[in-house]
Parts: C-alpha cells; sequence; structure tokens
DNA sequence: GTCTATATGTTGATAGAC
DNA sequence: GTCTATCAACATATAGAC
C-alpha cells in the first residue's frame, strides 16, 4: 500500500464541510507547533473558519483535540485493517505493515512524529495510552499468530511484540528526528533481517 | 547497578540550595502535570521558594525547563558511563544496561515516562532531539563495538541498535503506560534471549 | 450556521520592601 | 537573596448581529 497523506487518514466522510475543515486546521497546526502552542487565532487562519463557528461545532479546544484524535485512530485502524486483509499469513501481514509504517514515516514525518511522541494525556487526560488502542492491539494480534503459526519463537507476548515492532518504531523516531542518513523505507531489508534472525536462530541459546 | 531516585540522577552538587530546591520542585511539577500544565505557582509549592527567589535565579519558565534537562540528561550520561565502566565487555556493558533501565523504569516510572514522551522540542525549540545526545550515542557505541567483536551480526548500525534496545525501550514505554502485567525487570530475560538470536541466528536468511 | 467584537479569567513576569 | 503584592498581556470562550 502507498503512504497516505494525514487527510487520507482522517476519514472526514461523515463531517460536514465546516467540521472538516476545522478538524484539518487544526491538525496541521497540533502537528507542526504542538496542542499547547496552537491558539485558538492559529486554528482560524488555518482553516479559514471563524472563532464562532468553531466552538458552535465543538464545545472548546479539549473537545476539539479529542475528536480529531479519535478520527485519527479510526483511520489509522481502518487503513491497517485494510492492508491486513490483503495478505494471507501473519508474518506476511507484519512484514506488509512494517513496510507501509516506514513509508508513512517519509511521505508524512510530522504526523508520525505527533502520532509517536504525543504524550496526548497531557493534553487530554482522559485518553487512554495509544499503545492499548486498536492499532496496537493490531500489532499484538499479529505477533500472537505468527507465534501460533511457528513463525515467531515461544517468547513472552509482550516481549515479542517489542522484538518485532520495537526496532521498527525506533527507526521511525530516528527519521521523525532527523538524525537517519537515509529515508525510513530503506532500512525494512535490515528490520526484516532482525526478525528473521528471531525465528531462525539455534534453539539451544 | 540499583535503581537511582530522580534527585540522585540530577547531580545537583555544585548548585546552591535554593536552586536545588527549585530544580526539584520543577522536576516534579513537570514530571507529574507537564510542562505546559505546570503554573508558576506550582514550582512555588512543590519547592518551597517563592516566585520572586525562582525569577532572581532563573531568567523565565523556560530557561528553568531548559537547565532541567540539562541536568538529567548529564545524569543520565554519568549514571550511564558509571554502570559501562564497571563491565568488561560490549555485550556485558549492554546487558547491564538494559538490566538499569528496566529497573530505573520500575523504580522511577513517571521520571521514565517524562524521558521517553518528552517532546523537549516542544517547550524547548532550541533543544536537540533525545537520542541525538549522550545516552543513545552511548548505546550506539556499544552496540558497534560489540559489532567489532562478532558479538552483534554485521547489519547497519542504526537497524542494530534499533533491534538492541528498542525493544527495551517499547517495553519501557508500555510499563510506564500501565499495560505490563508485571514489572519492567522481569522480562529482562526474554529481552536477552531476543538479543541472543539475532547473534546466533543461521547465517543463510 | 457563520461571523465580529468583546469580556473574563489566568498567567508569566516585575516592582520594590526587607 | 528572598519575599509579597501587583501588573500587563494574552488566550479562551461568549454575546449577539446577520
Amino acid at each position: 500500500m502507498s503512504a497516505q497523506s494525514a487527510e487520507q487518514l482522517l476519514h472526514l466522510e461523515t463531517l460536514s464541510e465546516t467540521e472538516r475543515k476545522i478538524l484539518l486546521g487544526a491538525l496541521h497546526c497540533f502537528i507542526q507547533q504542538g496542542y499547547f502552542n496552537t491558539r485558538i487565532p492559529d486554528i482560524v487562519a488555518a482553516s479559514g473558519v471563524s472563532t464562532g463557528s468553531i466552538y458552535h461545532h465543538f464545545k472548546d479546544k479539549q473537545h476539539l483535540a479529542e475528536a480529531l484524535i479519535t478520527q485519527l485512530i479510526n483511520g489509522l485502524d481502518q487503513a491497517m485493517a485494510k492492508l491486513i486483509s490483503q495478505h494471507e499469513t501473519p508474518m506476511e501481514q507484519i512484514h506488509a505493515l512494517i513496510e507501509w509504517m516506514l513509508t508513512l514515516t517519509d511521505a508524512e514525518p510530522e504526523l508520525v512524529s505527533f502520532i509517536l511522541y504525543a504524550r496526548h494525556r497531557e493534553f487530554l487526560p482522559h485518553q487512554p495510552p495509544l499503545c492499548t488502542q486498536q492499532p496496537f492491539e493490531k500489532m499484538r494480534s499479529l505477533v500472537v499468530r505468527a507465534r501460533e503459526n511457528g513463525d515467531l519463537p515461544p517468547l513472552d507476548e509482550m516481549v515479542l511484540t517489542a522484538a518485532v515492532f520495537g526496532p521498527t518504531l525506533r527507526i521511525m523516531q530516528a527519521a521523525v528526528d532527523g538524525v537517519l542518513p537515509r529515508p525510513a523505507h530503506t532500512y525494512s531489508a535490515a528490520l526484516f533481517a532482525t526478525i528473521e534472525r528471531l525465528s531462525t536462530a539455534s534453539a539451544e541459546v
């Protein structure tokens, strides 16, 4: 699957044109400056929608952010579900997912930075941590099924998920921090090699 | 090495008593509520130092935070250097470092959360990203030396660092997010197993 | 539903006594 | 160096016309 834009990841079809404009403007502001550095007038400028209209559609700044995060998580979840459905075995699905994560990082580094770093709980205290939500649950279930298939060793489920997806997430983080010499997706082969090695290691360790 | 408290990690010996109290108070506030949710009166209450005195010692809130982050990074760096110096081979040093990271996570989860999640650039735009600083540089150099020793496979340096430390960092993140069933340090053996497998995998992959 | 203009409340920072 | 009291600026949220 090719990389998607931030707009495509927010599935905004059910919303009114104004709400779409507000959420996209807010997303751009939050991505670039962070939630706390974003002032309502910034969202007004970015969205082309007036203060009054923003407050007509959203109770306050916090609820606006909440709606945005919800849409984003749902969008990620749907994109991942579609991607997974296009492949057969758990290991193929894992590979496809990693390719997609790396490609998305190259295409939308600031969006990825927002997702990876975001301490959403700092501005949304009621939000559960990202890693307990659908996208990370999907990763875990893929790993568990690969383990059942015998494609991954019989290690603890949390550790195995961390070992399969942790390196990719670190590379993504390095990429968005600007300390990666090459585009993120060029590391996919080496990352797959580390996963291969998890499975094929000699048993007597 | 046993776990250290937040206070021990900030090497504050060279500072005046008042500056120490201010930095520790601020650290507790930032850890618990984040930088933007912390008001000056919160730091006054947490440190027992008055507003005027705080502004006598630090130009403004941002410079206070900057001083704190610098101290914290230096403290981490020193603790890691000491730990590394107590072991011989790169692989032993890597193992010791991972044990220490996990133990610190159990002892000071909120401090670790602050370090891991902190988008310090959101409130300190001039700060380089954490992963380019001494602590992460140390991780990379350990991995490179282990690779030279033949203890790790000849993969890309960034990928190898991500493969060695990424899983541990993911487990730490899961721990501070409260989604880890057992204390973080109980996963060390399984984490070491994943690193072992990197090295001992059959060559013809 | 959308807009402009404005009020309300907070907050970072300062002034000035001790 | 430390403190209390206060200011000035600003950002959120609202009021009310269209």
